[in-house]
DNA sequence: CGGGGTTATTCTCATCCTGAGTTATTCTTA
DNA sequence: TAAGAATAACTCAGGATGAGAATAACCCCG
């Protein structure tokens, strides 16, 4: 038997089948009080003309969550403190052996949630880039399997909003505790109790601690200045704040 | 510009650096009262001699569940029936350049939950295979980043019996509360009140059904015959079985 | 064969959490 | 200045939880 350093001398990785390995990015913001994806419209074969989730080939030195955040910083625009404040996670991985036609290609998908951010500029290789509101995905027609994807990261979203304080990551620095009641609702996609959720939010140790200040002016169409609030320093909130189950969901 | 076709005629796979994909499973199982994960001795450079995960390379057609589940039959000697009741789940994807020496590796790891399974048959490609009790792990190293893969495995099995079924699937097809109750104390490593546990699998919609029967005999340390009961049609548990939290965990 | 120890199952009870509704107060707009 | 709207706080009933105890069935040992 051959030792470690013999058999890596003899390795020679061109005899296996050629693979490929990319990620691909479902990142998630609140803007119009609508829950939207980052989309681009590929401008090359395959599915050329088609939208898809911005992503890429990894490369061959880079970490795939390295990865990740590059495509989603080339497609936005974004870069340096406002990129830091998103939260990126991984979300699952895609292998069907015919999902791409080119050749075996693995998709790593991360999910990214991010407070509102501009319009996207368009990156190289995309034709232009849009958010599109997740209630208007039905009508439109994804490229590869990112329906699929999207979907996958749509439930995980709402998931983690339960017993993390990711919701957080959706509103600015400083918030009141309607705004992140509007993250819950565009989420969850149904109203809730106004002051159950004020109530909640307060007694959840380490999800928000109050910064002494309040808004400049009431609402928009009247009532008092809310306080402020920043996020607290939970990873995971106990007791979780749990959305209403629906039946069809548990069965 | 070309179209989808001519695209595709031109394309070149080996024009891209070789990159590899595998399949890397976390087997779990309960075996004498102790949860235990499913690990085989690498005949073969890289890290021979040392313990790893069942897994290999994906074959290029093969879907990435189906690689999965093929590695871990392998090694169990598994198959039909027994087969079906296994419960895989994707656990995630490992892909940081040097984590295998031989060249750029993605490793998509799997999760197992299986009945108190045999003693592992060694497959052709590994020198021998064993259960492990997790208990043990901090005094073996393992393979590549197959320790970090496993206490992944651990972290999702623990909070996978919280809000859904699953702890059905470490146990028979007919089973009493207590069996049900001995996975939770197993899996999540501490002691529950049995009258509170009892009460809680019974309110839970869906969880568990009643067969009639019960065990042919008390317990081996006495006590009454304890009522058989079967996996429910449930996929989520409502209102959910919480581990009780602990704080070093929330912050 | 009888008693002690063990376990399944059911109850009790105090406490906490939740959903739903109400009230006081502050602020904007008409 | 009055009406409308939103924040924040309070009330109350019902459900769920944690802790403990009671009851009854069953095993093993002496």
């Amino acid at each position: 038997m051959v030792n470690e350093q013999e058999f890596l001398a003899g390795y020679d990785p061109r005899a296996y089948p050629a693979v490929a390995v990319t990620v691909d990015v479902v990142a998630l913001t609140i803007r119009d009080g609508e829950l939207q994806v980052l989309l681009i419209q590929r401008a090359a074969p395959p599915f050329a003309g088609f939208w898809a989730l911005p992503g890429g080939f990894v490369r061959p030195e880079e970490d795939i969550a390295v990865a990740a955040r590059r495509e989603f910083a080339e497609e936005t625009g974004l870069g340096g403190e406002p990129l830091r404040r998103v939260h990126f996670e991984q979300l699952a991985s895609y292998g069907t052996p015919d999902r791409d036609p080119r050749m075996r290609i693995f998709s790593i998908a991360y999910l990214a949630f991010a407070p509102d951010l501009p319009e996207p500029s368009a990156g190289s290789d995309a034709g232009d880039a849009e958010w599109l509101a997740v209630t208007a995905l039905p009508t439109r027609e994804l490229a590869f399997d990112h329906r699929k994807i999207v979907d996958d990261g749509l439930e995980r979203a709402r998931s983690k909003l339960e017993y993390t304080p990711l919701a957080t990551r959706f509103v600015g620095e400083e918030f009141t505790i309607a705004d992140l009641r509007e993250v819950y609702e565009t989420v969850w996609g149904h109203p809730l109790h106004a002051g159950n959720f004020h109530r909640k939010v307060l007694s959840v140790p380490g999800l928000v601690e109050g910064t002494g200040a309040t808004t400049e002016h009431g609402g928009p169409r009247g009532g008092p200045r809310a306080r402020l609030y920043r996020a607290g320093d939970a990873n995971l909130l106990h007791p979780a704040l749990l959305r209403p189950a629906r039946e069809e969901t548990v069965r």
